[in-house]
DNA sequence: GGTTAATTGTGGGTAATAGTGGTTTGAAAA
DNA sequence: TTTTCAAACCACTATTACCCACAATTAACC
């Protein structure tokens, strides 16, 4: 289960840190897609094969475009000793990576977004929308 | 069943003590998420596994927002001998946490508070609600 | 009720790990 | 052969986790 928010910056030459305790989920090697919202989804081998499986299941008539998308959108990395990994550059200009980056935990899968990018999608869920959210769940 | 009411102090190492009495409640091992009215909740590992699965039962489409905010604002901690968890900086930041802190038990789950912004809220109970509040119950 | 023992809570030091910047190496292209 | 680029490697810094010693509180016992 991949939780938390980490700060890093991403160096000239294209890399990221990414944080141990998300690197402990998702393996040594895995898989960062184009996502909602701008921002950069980050699956464990595991994961990506059984989202691989099911898109394939998916009629071509109907989610060509969707398969395109997510396919060509990604790409496999392997971090180096330090536990950095290299953001390709189609990715970096998708989700807007500037100098300051977030990297979260979103269960099973992790997010990379620029921070300001975060900071602002943070900023539109209210309290209410919250409370409500919480009631649903039984917090 | 978590009850009581008791007062820590944070250390310079962002470090609380967790009572001895609400650990027994929780495990050698529980997650802390943002709650609501900018405090902190705790789960016992299975309490948030069911919270988990709840979460992510919510529609993408609809409350995407809201399952970042609830991941990424979680962090999982484990005591060390003394009984002692290092809460996370942007947990720290969310619930306000300076100097003194409460850590409750609200049933299910504890709580931990800055003293401060516990004692307004406790404050902003007034008997008429309370009163209220037991009718209803048939206390 | 007072004394002792055990548990809980607090502060701080040290060793290990994580994170950052930069350099070297090796492969591909000119 | 030279140049360019990217990937692997190395060294340093900062941070975190772990451990030890002591203080305070609680529990047990005479």
């Amino acid at each position: 289960m991949l939780i938390g928010e980490y700060q890093h910056s991403l160096d000239e030459k294209g890399r990221v840190n990414f944080p141990a305790k998300l690197r402990e989920g998702l393996g040594s090697r895995f898989i960062i897609t184009k996502g909602l919202d701008k921002c950069l989804c980050v699956y464990s081998e595991d994961e990506w094969q059984i989202l691989e499986d099911k898109i394939r299941a998916l009629p071509v008539s109907k989610s060509r475009q969707l398969q395109r998308f997510l396919f060509a959108g990604a790409a496999d990395v392997v971090p180096d000793k330090q536990g950095r990994v290299v953001i390709p550059q189609n990715l970096r200009d998708y989700a807007g990576l500037d100098k300051e980056v977030m990297v979260i935990g979103a269960s099973v899968r992790a997010e990379i977004w620029d921070k300001e990018h975060w900071l602002e999608s943070c900023g539109e869920l209210t309290a209410d929308m919250m409370a409500e959210a919480m009631d649903n769940l039984g917090f």
